[in-house]
RNA sequence: GCAGGGAUGACGGAGCGGUCAAUCGUACCUGACUGUAAAUCAGGCGGCCUACGGCCUACGGGGGUUCAAAUCCCUCUCCCUGCA
């Protein structure tokens, strides 16, 4: 459930999103854990840079170590020691990070993963059924996100058709495995839309989804390589067609500049693996939401922290420009860890700074 | 001392007459990264230039052979392996 708390003037507005277990306030942005860890950081650690909610990935933990191994573990919260709310993705971001490697059909999607090689079939009812196995709190309908190459975009409308119906059999799946659960155990359900560049599309892609049961509305497909002038195009073009009862997550953004506009144009959630893969390459973000690559020569005998502005743990501890740069070079897995810290932390607190 | 083998760019290591400023790896420099096939990937890496081309200096030192040498010959220096 989601409640809308305060509308801004610029556009954004502060909510509350009630989980099974437990509230977060929005805007919020959620850190990657695809296999049930944010890579290099222990789960309080991801606690500390002020993160709501952790997402995780139903392709990659179904792969392993399976879903059912995971329940009889006792769920991703306990399995993963994180007691607070989960998101799970559907596996739809797959279909098009993996698309040289599957293949479409009206039931779901069949993957040939690319590290085991192993044949995996996804539909919306199977979809469903691992992430309520994993013990989501926050389910994602089960998506077809196509890529704006030339060759994908004269799939776009199939996609959206397709995301639709895929959409209504998520839901119906999800209230039939969830029909004994009191609605107070029950996770939320997110619902998908597409479109593309499209902006009929969107539009009708948008208010299909809203017009389900869903919790909350993601907008998807978008941060794939479409330029930031496209993107911010759409979410302006989108803002004033949200319907304010629900959540309003943008998947997969994370420049911070995004995400400013984004909130100020209803956005309430975000995810994505920017701030921990940049972190550990050694990309960080600093005031004025200007990069720094720490490998740089530039910083090699700078002692400065990464920002005397910041808050974060990395920062707090006065680690060294210089520090950092020579952790990355001579590649030690703490370099990554740290940077991933300070990134993370920096996007909290912008989110931080659009809450009541 | 004798007999073999070897010395190549920051390092390791190819090349053994022309297509070699020299494969490749590392190091180094720079760039990318957006619901994680990513602690990954890409580019650069002798110097200079009025730069998709040109000039100079380079394969332990010196000297030769040849139209042409990192590549062949002589010699010196140093290293390795056997035998004394």
């Amino acid at each position: 459930m989601f409640e809308e708390v305060n509308k801004r003037q610029d556009g954004s507005r502060s909510g509350i999103l009630t989980t099974r277990v437990g509230l977060a306030e929005t805007p919020l942005f959620m850190p990657v854990a695809t296999r049930g860890a944010v890579k290099t950081l222990e789960p309080e650690e991801v606690a500390a840079t002020g993160a709501p909610i952790l997402l995780a990935n139903t392709y990659h933990l179904h792969i392993s170590p399976g879903e059912k191994q995971v329940k009889k573990l006792g769920g991703l919260h306990r399995f993963a020691s994180w007691l607070g709310p989960i998101l799970t993705d559907s596996g739809g971001f797959q279909v098009f990070s993996l698309s040289h490697a599957r293949k479409i059909t009206e039931d779901g999607v069949i993957f040939k993963d690319p590290a085991s090689g192993q044949q995996i079939l996804l539909t919306p009812e199977k979809s469903m059924k691992i992430q309520l196995d994993l013990g989501s709190d926050i389910i994602m309908a089960f998506d077809d996100l196509t890529g704006l190459g030339l060759t994908e975009r004269g799939r776009t409308n199939e996609a959206v058709e397709r995301t639709h119906r895929w959409l209504l059999r998520s839901v119906a799946e999800f209230k039939k495995l969830t029909a004994k659960t009191p609605k107070a155990k029950r996770p939320l359900l997110f619902g998908i839309q597409q479109g593309g560049l499209d902006k009929k599309l969107r539009q009708k892609s948008l208010e299909f989804v809203q017009s389900t049961d869903v919790d909350g509305v993601a907008i998807g497909g978008l941060s794939v390589g479409e330029g930031t002038r496209a993107m911010h195009a759409m979410l302006e073009f989108l803002a004033p067609l949200y319907d304010p009862a629900k959540a309003h997550y943008l998947m997969g953004v994370g420049e911070p500049g995004n995400l400013r506009f984004a909130i100020e144009h209803g956005v309430d959630m975000f995810d994505c693996v920017l701030p921990t893969r940049n972190g550990r390459h050694g990309s960080v973000w600093i005031t004025g939401d200007k990069r720094l690559n720490l490998k740089n020569v530039a910083h090699a005998t700078d002692k400065s922290p990464l920002d005397k502005n910041c808050d974060c743990h990395t920062c707090n501890l006065g680690y060294s420009r210089a520090y950092l740069r020579h952790l990355f070079k001579s590649g030690d897995p703490l370099a990554g860890k740290l940077a991933s810290i300070h990134n993370l932390r920096y996007l909290q607190r912008i989110c931080e700074e659009y809450r009541n």
